[in-house]
DNA sequence: GCCAACGTTGGC
DNA sequence: GCCAACGTTGGC
């Protein structure tokens, strides 16, 4: 099981919307990025992830579930580009800030703080875990066990 | 709205 | 294959 943070604009594809689709997930298309595209086609069914409010919040709002491995993605003709598909699995209770996680030293780390303009990022397993109890969220159930 | 950082493109 | 120019992202 491996961690991921999913970054979006949450004008263009929110938490909400994202929660909308319910179980059956929805495809992250839209990725243009080798190495994001590359961290995707690691992802396995089961993996957990974050969903990063960016621009507007700058703050991880939910928890998220890979249900699909990487496949292409149906928006791109070129045959070069592939997505996963993500489902919601809960809200963060207390969306955990951009700011708190610069401040909070154990994270300083993140990709999140260090290469902030990639848009699918690996997160550590310390670091997934602090950033939910951060957020007030139960931990066993984010984190699958 | 600005601009730094980064990735991609294209001329050589 | 290098690198300057350009476009985009995203924090501020």
């Amino acid at each position: 099981m491996r961690y991921w943070l999913f970054k979006s604009e949450p004008f263009k594809w929110s938490f909400e919307q994202q929660k909308e689709k319910g179980e059956a997930g929805q495809e992250w298309d839209g990725v243009r990025n080798y190495q994001a595209r590359n961290f995707m086609r690691e992802m396995k069914v089961g993996d957990r992830g974050f969903f990063y409010h960016s621009n507007e919040g700058k703050e991880v709002v939910g928890i998220v579930e890979v249900v699909a491995e990487a496949h292409p993605d149906s928006k791109d003709n070129s045959g070069k580009w592939e997505c996963v598909d993500i489902k919601a699995v809960m809200d963060v209770p207390n969306p955990v800030s951009l700011d708190q996680v610069k401040d909070e030293p154990r994270l300083k780390d993140m990709v999140l703080v260090n290469n902030s303009r990639l848009s699918v990022q690996p997160v550590e397993e310390a670091e997934f875990k602090l950033v939910c109890e951060m957020g007030g969220v139960d931990t066993k159930k984010a984190m699958g066990g």
